[in-house]
RNA sequence: GGAGAAAUGGCAGAGUGGUCGAAUGCGGCAGUCUUGAAAACUGUUGAGGGUCACACCUCCGGGGGUUCGAAUCCCUCUUUCUCCGCCA
């Protein structure tokens, strides 16, 4: 969420970065400052009746101490006008701080500067690339053969206990997973992350903190008799630890890392992008959360980044770098570097990552801030990776590693595993 | 799930209808003293709205109510603690 005296001084500029997102920004924040003015007057209004209502209240106290209550009384009958004026003002002011509010909501993040125009994921920006990708096998198969053939995760078998997207993972598929898993988490804890283990459903009030209420409510699953929300990403809960929080500035960088499963509905996806791992309802995944500075935010985003080259560079994974253009940057987001892996069997890239600096986006929202040099509070700025998204990753490794004899095991992964090969 | 108790500033903890945004202690910050530090002493120290700056307004777990006036009384929800039950 934009903060308001973000709107009230830079209205232009807003509507000429929101044209990166192809929005036409001008009627809502429009009808944004409209709202807030009224709200203020309406206030101010407000808040008059009601130091006037205090003096009168006060005067007969203190009438009544002194034993006049016959002069209190007469006071008495003053304040009713005040009492019907500031109950009426009262309930305009709720109402136009609910309208404002629902606006603010549904504007989205201001792009970064380095952020390019563009409509969709072909205008994203190639910024790297690495690792080599590998001439595979006569006869190579998609993961989702692979998987049959070494009976390792089973996606049938998922559709009768739950549902279509709830894979089964078994054997060596299994210890791979949870393998990765121990392997991401090492990596970050190594890089100075603090390891969390959040809970898998959240509140309301936490969705509405880092962005996924009210904007994606229908990605999630709504537990509803507990009002309750199962989380699309580590990022809710985690982010949401801080949520309200005045952080000492000497607390800077706060940095968590945290495996949890991940759900979304993901209605509205079909065809071959949801074929095997490629898109399901439940997934594993290692993310990063980061609370900053605004001084250091991008810097941070930087590190975040190299750290996750480095995770897929000891995979040995050929992938690319992306820099997200405006059309396909998510809501939330001022600037979003996307990581995919090349599936060699597949013939196309897999986003296995995405790492993101919000700036204040987020902050705004949770309420989340630091007191400066001046001892004024501010608001801070969040960001947050995958490092990484398991099922992915898995069908690259089964894809690229395959051999006549089997399945390698990345070296790295060889301790965690237990086994070098699968076959 | 049942019964009882509680929820106040960073923490501890007063306050049970009026001048209370809230005593006191601890902690934090600034200063005096000191070569320096500690101790002692003095001052200061919640958040938000609003204003050029003041004024002023709101907030004592959330919401609603009674009253001229609510941290204080009433209703309701949530959470925590104690006891009982159930349970991985």
């Amino acid at each position: 969420m934009l903060q308001l005296q973000t709107i009230r001084e830079n209205k232009e500029s807003i509507i000429t970065a929101l044209k990166k997102r192809n929005i036409d920004a001008e009627p809502i924040l429009s009808a944004i400052l409209d709202l807030d003015e009224k709200r203020r007057s309406i206030q101010t209004e407000l808040d008059g009746t009601l130091a006037e209502s205090n003096k009168l209240s006060k005067e007969i106290g203190m009438l009544f101490k002194s034993g006049k209550a016959q002069e209190a009384n007469q006071l008495k009958e003053q304040t009713a006008d005040l009492k019907e004026a500031s109950k009426q003002l009262g309930e305009d002011l709720n109402a136009t701080s609910a309208a404002l509010q629902e606006q603010l909501y549904q504007l989205p993040n201001i792009p970064h500067a380095s952020v390019p125009a563009g409509n969709s994921d072909a205008d994203n920006e190639e910024i790297f690339s690495e690792g080599d990708i590998p001439t595979l096998i006569e006869g190579a198969l998609p993961h989702w053969e692979l998987a049959k053939k070494y009976d390792i995760i089973d996606f049938e078998l998922g559709v009768k206990v739950t549902g279509a997207g709830f894979p089964i993972y078994k054997g060596k598929g299994a210890r791979l997973q949870r393998a990765l898993i121990s392997y991401f988490l090492d990596k970050n804890t190594d890089a100075g992350y603090t390891e969390v283990q959040p809970p898998h459903l959240v509140n309301e009030a936490s969705g509405y903190g880092t962005g996924q209420l009210p904007d994606k409510e229908g990605q999630m699953y709504h537990v509803q008799t507990d009002d309750l929300y199962l989380i699309p990403t580590a990022e809710v809960p985690i982010t949401n630890l801080h949520r309200g929080d005045i952080v000492p500035q000497e607390n800077f960088p706060i940095k968590y890392t945290g495996y949890t499963p991940c759900f979304r509905r993901e209605a509205g996806s079909y065809g071959a992008h949801v074929r095997g791992l490629n898109r399901l309802h439940q997934f594993d995944k290692v993310e990063l959360v980061r609370i900053e500075h605004p001084s250091t935010s991008y810097q941070a985003l930087d590190e975040m980044v190299e750290h996750v080259k480095d995770i897929l560079r000891e995979l040995k994974l050929p992938y690319r770098v992306l820099r997200l253009c405006g059309g396909d940057l998510g809501f939330t987001s001022a600037l979003t570097f996307d990581f995919e892996v090349f599936s060699t069997a597949q013939d196309r890239w897999l986003e296995i990552s995405s790492v993101s600096n919000f700036e204040t986006f987020q902050a705004n929202r949770l309420k989340l801030r630091f007191k400066d040099e001046n001892g004024k509070s501010q608001l801070a700025h969040t960001l947050n990776g995958s490092s990484l998204a398991l099922p992915r990753v898995l069908a690259g490794i089964l894809e690229n590693y395959q051999t006549e004899t089997g399945i390698k095991i990345p070296e790295v992964l060889v301790p965690y595993c237990g086994f070098d090969m699968i076959d």
